[in-house]
DNA sequence: CTACTCGCCAAAGGCG
DNA sequence: CGCCTTTGGCGAGTAG
């Protein structure tokens, strides 16, 4: 009997079924079971069967089983429909082949339709067999796998149930099972990481790794069993060590070198290792270590049985343990953003590890040859540490965040780390539409519920979308900022949105329209969005948000609070993003345009609202307002009055002793009572503003930090002239750095796709690329303003005497302008009085 | 996903 | 026709 979490689950193409893989937390490894081979992949057309079966392109087609009738609900038309089941021996003959039945039947028969013949066969069995990747399962002799239930006490879940808004039967049992998937914690899974070194002669090339050309010198693995010292695999004799650079390495000193005169010998103490670890990491190994490590291999004639590395469609992974690449992981647009803060902007492992654990790589030696192997032991083995210190970063985080992603989203490990939050929703939502026999619809099918009718206030998008307040310029003492906690997940919750409950087929509900938009919405069914949405969100804002915080909580179960919270958080941003995202499968314009449409509406009646009451509204900005508080009560007034009024909750978030607003929208300052600046777009906290500048708009924050009174302001307007004087100064006098004046802006597309117009970094990235350099979409081309002919220069070609000193000015001073106007110092007063001051000295 | 700011580019428009 | 100014919009980064 074998008892474990279930990893992934995929088909094995040679024993013809599909397999999971379970981790065995007792044993440390992975265990493969293979499951019920009696589940087939299949497709769905609304060919009766008597009429398939005369068709000898399908029946006769060599992977063709047979057929079934089956009931669906679709909910697109809320009827019973009666469907064909064209039944399969493997996945490759229902799709992803130009002979596949899917393509066949809809060449034999134009006419045709064919549903759900796009998913995946992996996932197509974790619906049919309702799994829950990330749970623990026992796994029965038959093939089926049987969920072990955690034990939660009831007292708890009666609490967390509370929260919800829907308590209707339905709402009650998907929201204890999700309560089930969430307090469960994740097990501490031993990763492994993996980092290789090859020999190159040639600087800045990288290996290919189809070829496989060259040695592999250098194999750096570590564990996260601190009890395991990490380890360095090296080519090379054990004299050509320098013993004396080892003893002074605090990186290996510590380790274990083994070295090898032989590759082969080499590579396959590698692979014994990797054959035995549950969990694999690696930064960029599904491009690199992995496929190289393998040819390699190959080519020095060890057999497939040794290599313990497989290739999938699009990734790697291990035979029996799994593979998590982070450089997937932390391209992930969701994960950076809401669990990283957008830290990082370019995905190399030094910057990633410079913003999350503050290391740098080690600079790599120049050449990658035996003769500096010591240096490389260090570079490799150094990669190979941060890779794991990234992996188990805040007790294991990312492995707790991949457990509950899994839970939630219903995918295997593999796709969880290696998909973004669309695929994530996507197949949410298949599962649940499986899982109540309703037909899953066609992208098509989605996007006949109608257009969108309102326009967009920029040009090129689809419809319109959140009001942002015209702010009140000025300094303003004592402000309170209220928000509607999670607005639109509130709103699809509340209106239950969703694509089948909108422009539904009822002419009763015709009725129901929805503010400023011509759609109406179903008064008969809820719709499953609303009903997943809803409860993600009212048990992520009633309960998990405020016991991730809560001090009397032991230390552990409130890291994993804080995980199931910043989990359910990427959920909820992303909930009303994909229904207006062309990708996504279950597009639907009118939904996210309704969306939309409510928020606005929100925000304009608690605007009025608080203009009834006499309240002053500073500004607001989507789901908040900021006032002016006049009393205490004034704030408890006014969230009474908006929840009478509205049905939804306008909260307190924030009380600032003052804030600063310009006329900028999505531009302003705010300074708590403790101290705190929040600062918003302002162009001196932009990350690709050059450093002097950011520097001196910090102090000018420090300044402001202080302020508690109308009067400190005055005196903290006069001294941020003078930072801004002596910023000025250091510039024209060339007191700075080339890297202090750069401007860092990022490549968003490779070079030749700039085709309308040639931005200032792209010009200094095609000199950089000139000089046989690799520039790359995503890197960080760092550049300075230079009254040179091209008016830019990459810093590694510039010098201090090219740069253009009025330009660098302009900058400074209108990075200044943005805090100083609003607070009654234009811009010409801030030039001339800068000038003017400056003359004195 | 849309809204907004800023600097720059490149095409359009005005002028002699 | 060339020079100069104006202007639309591209691209990056950000707010929510």
């Amino acid at each position: 009997m074998v008892e474990g979490y279930l990893l992934s689950v995929y088909y094995d193409r040679e024993r013809e079924t599909a397999a999971a893989k379970l981790y065995i937390e007792e044993e440390n490894e992975v265990r493969i079971v293979y499951l019920s081979r009696e589940h087939r992949p299949y497709l769905l057309t609304n060919i009766p069967p008597e009429k398939l079966s005369k068709m000898p392109e399908v029946v006769g087609h060599k992977g063709f089983l047979r057929v079934e009738e089956v009931t669906k609900h679709d909910i697109l038309k809320d009827i019973d429909v009666t469907l064909t089941k064209v039944v399969a021996k493997d996945p490759l003959a229902i799709g992803g082949r130009a002979e596949s039945l899917r393509e066949v039947i809809k060449r034999v028969s134009p006419g045709a339709k064919v549903w759900e013949a796009d998913i995946k066969y992996r996932n197509c069995y974790i619906y049919d067999k309702l799994l829950i990747p990330g749970m623990r399962y026992r796994a029965a002799n038959s093939g089926e796998l049987e969920l072990i239930k955690p034990r939660i006490s009831e007292e708890k879940e009666r609490e967390i149930l509370s929260k919800l808004e829907d308590k209707d039967k339905e709402a009650l049992q998907v929201a204890k099972e999700i309560v089930m998937l969430l307090e469960e914690e994740a097990p501490s899974i031993e990763a492994l990481a993996l980092d290789i070194e090859v020999e190159t002669t040639q600087h800045n090339v990288i290996p290919d790794p189809k070829e496989a050309r060259q040695r592999v010198i250098s194999i750096g693995l570590a564990s996260s069993d601190s009890s395991k010292p990490p380890r360095i695999l090296l080519l090379a004799k054990s004299h050509d060590l320098d013993e004396e650079y080892i003893k002074q390495s605090s990186i290996l000193k510590n380790a274990e070198i083994v070295t090898y005169a032989d590759e082969k010998a080499l590579i396959m103490e590698a692979l014994k290792v990797l054959e035995k670890a549950p969990l694999l990491v690696t930064f960029n190994g599904t491009n690199f270590d992995l496929p190289y490590l393998r040819h390699r291999a190959q080519k020095l004639g060890i057999p497939d049985s040794d290599i313990p590395i497989v290739a999938k469609r699009d990734h790697y992974t291990l035979r029996k343990g799994v593979h998590i690449d982070l450089h997937k992981v932390f391209s992930n647009k969701s994960l950076k953003n809401y669990v990283y803060g957008g830290r990082y902007r370019e995905v190399s492992l030094d910057a990633v590890s410079q913003a999350i654990l503050g290391e740098r790589k080690r600079t790599p030696p120049k050449e990658f040859t035996t003769e500096s192997i010591t240096r490389i032991a260090e570079y490799c083995l150094y990669d190979t540490l941060l890779t794991l210190k990234l992996f188990t970063y805040r007790n294991n985080m990312l492995l707790k965040l991949l457990f509950l992603f899994m839970r939630i989203s219903k995918l295997s490990i593999e796709d969880v780390a290696s998909t973004g939050i669309s695929n994530w929703i996507k197949n949410m939502m298949y599962f649940e539409l499986r899982r109540r026999r309703y037909l899953i619809p066609t992208p098509e099918e989605v996007l006949n519920k109608g257009r969108t009718v309102t326009t967009a206030k920029i040009k090129g998008k689809k419809y319109l979308g959140a009001i942002v307040i015209k702010p009140k310029p000025g300094a303003f003492f004592n402000v309170a900022c209220l928000d509607f906690a999670s607005l639109y997940p509130s709103i699809i919750r509340k209106y239950r949105i969703s694509f089948e409950t909108i422009n539904c087929p009822h002419s009763a509900c015709k009725s129901n329209r929805i503010p400023e938009v011509n759609h109406w919405i179903c008064k008969k069914v809820r719709g499953i969005f609303p009903l997943i949405v809803g409860i993600l969100r009212d048990i992520r804002v009633g309960w998990y948000k405020s016991a991730s915080k809560d001090k009397r909580l032991p230390e552990d179960i409130r890291s994993w609070y804080e995980a199931v919270q910043q989990s359910l958080k990427v959920f909820l941003n992303a909930s009303y993003g994909v229904s207006g995202a062309e990708t996504y499968p279950l597009y639907c314009p009118p939904v996210a345009e309704s969306i939309a449409a409510l928020g606005r509406y929100a925000i304009q009646k608690s605007l009025e609202i608080a203009s009834a009451m006499g309240v002053e509204v500073l500004y607001g900005d989507t789901d908040s307002l900021f006032i002016k508080i006049r009393s205490e009560e004034d704030v408890e007034k006014l969230e009474k009055e908006i929840e009478s009024k509205l049905g939804m909750d306008l909260e307190l978030d924030k009380i600032y002793r003052y804030t600063v607003f310009s006329e900028r929208k999505k531009n302003y300052l705010g300074v708590s009572e403790d101290g705190t600046v929040d600062v918003k777009g302002m162009t001196g906290k932009k990350r690709n503003t050059p450093r002097f500048i950011r520097e001196a708009f910090q102090r000018a924050l420090e300044e402001l930090r202080n302020v508690k009174t109308p009067d400190d302001l005055e005196k903290a307007k006069l001294r941020i002239i003078e930072i801004v004087r002596e910023a000025r100064r250091k510039l024209v006098e060339k007191r700075l750095t080339l890297e202090e004046l750069a401007f860092e802006v990022m490549l968003s597309k490779p070079l030749d796709k700039y085709e309308k117009t040639t931005p200032q970094h792209v010009k200094a990235a095609k000199m950089l690329q000139e000089r046989g350099e690799v520039v790359a979409t995503g890197k960080i081309i760092a550049y300075v303003k230079t009254k040179t002919r091209e008016g830019v220069k990459p810093i590694e070609l510039a010098t201090i005497d090219e740069i253009d000193v009025e330009k660098y000015e302009e900058y400074l001073f209108s990075t200044f302008e943005q805090l100083l106007d609003a607070l009654g110092i234009d811009y010409e007063t801030l030039r001339t009085k800068t000038a003017t001051l400056d003359q004195f000295f």
